[in-house]
DNA sequence: CTGAAAGCGCTTACAG
DNA sequence: CTGAAAGCGCTTACAG
């Protein structure tokens, strides 16, 4: 099997393009970049040649002659968790529609890796940055001050942005679904994650509840946090040991959606009532929330719309504009179904 | 509130640091990229100037310098579905280690966007590129035969790829699910998908079915393609939708799992049983259908080891070695729950 | 092991 | 509306 290659030909440049069509690389560098300020017979002529030509603009060669590229690099903490790729889904949206390219980076919840992923974007001369979370190294945090470009920091809200700020309150989502839960009747309530001490912003929520069982005089428990990765199934195991080892508890509020379907498809395996026997609530807004039965009771999440005003805001001072708010707080909806 | 910004300062460039350090532009190059050519010495005089100075490395100029950069450029045809999200995070994986970045470019299943982002990728001189599906454009084909370094194809396993091709055979998935529902004794089986026109993978699982069915002499009717996104909703009302105008069905082929599960869940809130009534089998293995009741028959596709193995690929041809093969024919596996 | 020269392929800024 | 010159910040290739 010979591999299916054509021999590498040699780079096509504007000046083969100026060449081919009789006019200078400048000229040509214009009709492809700024077509109005050429006459239509010659941007005909050109567009011609470099069809002819077969010629790909060389970005990198544009990007280092203009001091800079229009590649927005977006930093995350996984991809493994739906939240952060539909934030990237509602930037990528909003981004490729204005002619720019995303840049990937991924730390892993790494703080040490983020700081190398922004030093790293930054020597591609992007014209902004979008970074999940507002938990950065304080050398991450002045890398970015004293680089002076826009930046955003998404998913929470939050104070003292390094930059601009789009993200909603978990200390508030905590409060809301708890004051749901107290309002309902539940008095023994206890908050269950996973890898609580990196997940700050469930921790956040946590707090939010903490908060709320304190003004009402309710039993404050410490939240419950598993050492592996979210996902359905520890929330199906989590739910049984709670009735095993503590009884009284009468709901469940869980860190995310994927813990507290994953209870819910166990309890229906198992034939435990919810929310009789005990209530469960989740946070995000999956799809199968509404679905499972008894349905979830849960907090939507704006995602895709955190990641689309995300790239507005960083595109507006991109173009020299001035965002009506440098700080969003985006709004969150307590969805409240059977399952509570 | 005043702009948390400190101004912007000149560029530090390599030459600030070599006046720094008293050597020469090019050593500090060396000492960079190749700290092992440089006295030990040199080095940590040299990185001392960096941290002094704060430089971050211009790697838009060395792209162009050195013609070619360590980006690599990663089209997928959407975002909002899981699996390409999965292939994504497993090619991040790899190639971040290795320490390449991705670009991302979303191509909303259209080819003719495909194409501009092909041109658009080529224009930042990479080393290489990770397509998703093997359907594009001739002009699209072209352009990457032509460009001539390496490419690899994933998603489905199939005849003359661009390059490299890493997948799975989506025809052997469809015989394979199809076959198991068949010595079942189900005998009325329907396919059921949303946008199996764009959706060609779908398609070609449904050529599989179909084949077997042929074979066995059974019933062969059209698949039925429901013209919005797949999602689990969408699966359950497909659900009651064929048990109300086909009766005499006995089982469905999901074209993915998100319609399935859906289709389960809904079924458990209407009563209806699974499989007595009507088996339902899906595509992909998602988390969540080991844990609906009754679990549901897939088949998993291994979404994040496609990924890797592609950018393993990718990166030996990078690398100028030469990968054992050149076509990857990744297995999948039929997983016989309860819901068939 | 270290350095001076040339050049990567564009765009900026200045002329005409 | 069009062009000649200079330069972006590196690396390659050649010397010493």
């Amino acid at each position: 099997m010979s591999p299916a290659k054509v021999p590498a030909e040699r780079t096509v440049t504007l000046k083969d393009v100026a060449e081919h069509a009789g006019v200078s690389p400048m000229t040509v560098s214009r009709a492809l970049n700024k077509p109005e300020t050429v006459s239509d017979a010659l941007r005909a002529r050109i567009e011609a040649a470099v069809d002819a030509l077969g010629y790909v603009q060389n970005l990198v060669a544009g990007a280092l002659a203009s001091a800079g590229s229009n590649v927005i690099p977006v930093i995350v903490p996984s991809l493994s968790n739906t939240v952060f790729v539909e934030i990237v889904a509602g930037i990528q949206e909003v981004a490729q529609a204005a002619g720019f390219q995303l840049m990937l980076g991924n730390t892993e919840y790494d703080l040490e890796r983020e700081y190398t992923a922004v030093s790293t974007f930054l020597g591609w001369s992007p014209p902004g940055m979008i970074i999940a979370g507002m938990r950065h190294l304080d050398r991450t945090r002045n890398l970015l001050k004293r680089w002076g470009k826009p930046v955003v920091e998404t998913m929470e809200f939050g104070a003292q942005p390094i930059d601009m700020n789009v993200g909603l309150s978990h200390f508030k989502a905590g409060e809301a679904m708890t004051r749901h839960l107290v309002e309902r009747g539940y008095r023994q309530i206890v908050f269950v994650g996973c890898r609580i001490d990196a997940d700050y912003r469930a921790a956040q929520r946590y707090k939010g509840m903490d908060r709320v069982l304190a003004r009402h005089g309710l039993a404050r428990r410490d939240p419950i946090s598993y050492t592996e990765a979210s996902n359905p199934e520890r929330g199906g195991a989590a739910l049984m040991e709670i009735l095993g080892i503590k009884p009284k508890v009468d709901a469940i509020f869980f860190a995310n959606d994927d813990l507290a379907v994953g209870a819910i498809l166990r309890a229906q395996r198992e034939g435990i009532a919810i929310p009789k026997r005990i209530a469960v609530a989740g946070f995000n807004g999956l799809p199968f929330a509404s679905l499972v039965t008894p349905a979830l009771t849960t907090i939507m999440s704006p995602r895709h719309e955190i990641g689309r005003i995300a790239a507005q805001q960083l595109i507006e001072r991109i173009s020299g504009r001035t965002p009506a708010r440098r700080r969003v707080d985006v709004s969150f909806e307590l969805q409240v179904r059977e399952s509570t």
